[in-house]
DNA sequence: AAAAGACGGATTGTTCAACAATCTGAGAGA
DNA sequence: TCTCTCAGATTGTTGAACAATCCGTCTTTT
């Protein structure tokens, strides 16, 4: 590594390096309790409370909320507070709206991109799936779905598949969980791979996108009950 | 409209309310001279000076910095500032790579969408063109770029598209502008709608994500000069 | 004379406390 | 039962203060 080199790696370093310190450190506590389903949907996010168990101050809280309220993770309403999102049927559509429109382009234009990962992912959910543990078969799903996106290489498709994924968790935290949800998306999810590694993306992505149709409707069913 | 309706207006009318007013105020305020290119990319913005001359609060100012960084408007160099951002080789690698994925899977899966707008948009260039009006094709250009997308009728890819846009105009302020650059693009657009109308959207598709390809290279070689 | 180190001024990062604006809920009155 | 009013509580916004870091200049050293 040459010494301009050096100075290059330094100088990303210095401007990726976490600044708003605080504030983002309290956004990341609050956004690990709701995505852990430990504040629900609907709650809500009392500042004066807030404040005095995180022992911060209230400007630094409300920093917080503003990179929640931006990742959609938090409803504003103005003079009332801050509330754990409550995704609506409207949501819903809308978080598929974008998932059938990312995850068949990158089965279909992230070509290059080794399919690894991906295999590894449904290893991890069969075994899930064998062990009867639940938990792990969801998050192996979003995995990989996380993954499929993560092929095409670009940081913004990533974060905005980050937020659609992590508004998903909230829509499973706010109706009466299905145990047997995501069952069947192991194996379809394993098709998808299979259809990939021989080369026949087109068919890949149909079926993808059939598959991301049929949650969305049974989603929409359960939240519309 | 019935009763329910009207309150449902309210509602979301309450809900889409400007509430950190100030804040988003000032973001806008420095994003329209931003994009004006009043604010070059490489200016520093300075504190002091810009609480004073807007007359509001260095927090208020602030929030407004977080704003515009999260858009990739603008830099922040920590203990240093925050810049006008002055896209590099890279920025405009990844900008190509989400464009190529989003207005390709537009073409190709939202048909049902009108193509009435993009076909007055195509009609508002022409006459830019032949007015030699320069700034108009550029902003027709884009103009039908966003479009494009819109008719996915998606909030978020809407807005993932309108900040790429917004980094592109930086790229244009920050080399020197090649008055001829938006001319040959008038009539690919044409082309695109024109194939689109005839019902062969993977033609179309195509046809714009080489253009797009060659648009990438175009800039890339303009930057590293 | 050139490079390294120390110092002071200026700018940014972070927090706190106060005031203004708005909402909620209870009670009075028709 | 409904509407209106008012007090208490919560949020929106601001100004000021202190700590941390950086830049330019001067001094020291080799």
């Amino acid at each position: 590594m040459t010494f301009d080199e050096v100075l290059a790696d330094l100088q990303a370093q210095a401007r990726t390096t976490k600044h708003a310190e605080t504030g983002l450190w309290v956004a990341a506590q609050l956004r690990s309790r709701i995505e852990a389903g430990k504040l629900k949907p609907g709650s809500k996010l009392a500042e004066e409370a807030l404040r005095e168990a995180l022992g911060v101050s209230r400007n630094t809280l409300r920093e917080a909320f503003t990179a929640l309220h931006a990742e959609h993770i938090v409803t504003r309403i103005p003079n009332r507070g801050v509330f754990v999102a409550h995704p609506t049927a409207d949501d819903i559509r809308e978080i598929y709206r974008v998932r059938r429109f990312l995850e068949p382009a990158a089965v279909l234009w992230a070509g290059e991109a080794p399919l690894e990962p991906l295999e590894a992912i449904v290893k991890a959910a069969r075994a899930a799936a064998t062990a009867g543990d639940i938990s792990g078969m969801a998050g192996a799903n979003q995995d990989f779905h996380r993954a499929l996106v993560n092929r095409a290489g670009s940081e913004r498709l990533n974060s905005l598949m980050d937020q659609v994924l992590a508004e998903m968790r909230l829509v499973f935290h706010s109706m009466a969980a299905n145990p047997a949800f995501h069952q069947p998306y192991v194996e379809d999810n394993a098709r998808i791979v299979e259809l990939m590694d021989a080369g026949d993306r087109a068919a890949a992505a149909d079926f993808l996108s059939a598959y991301l149709g049929r949650a969305e409707a049974q989603l929409l069913a359960a939240v519309e009950r």
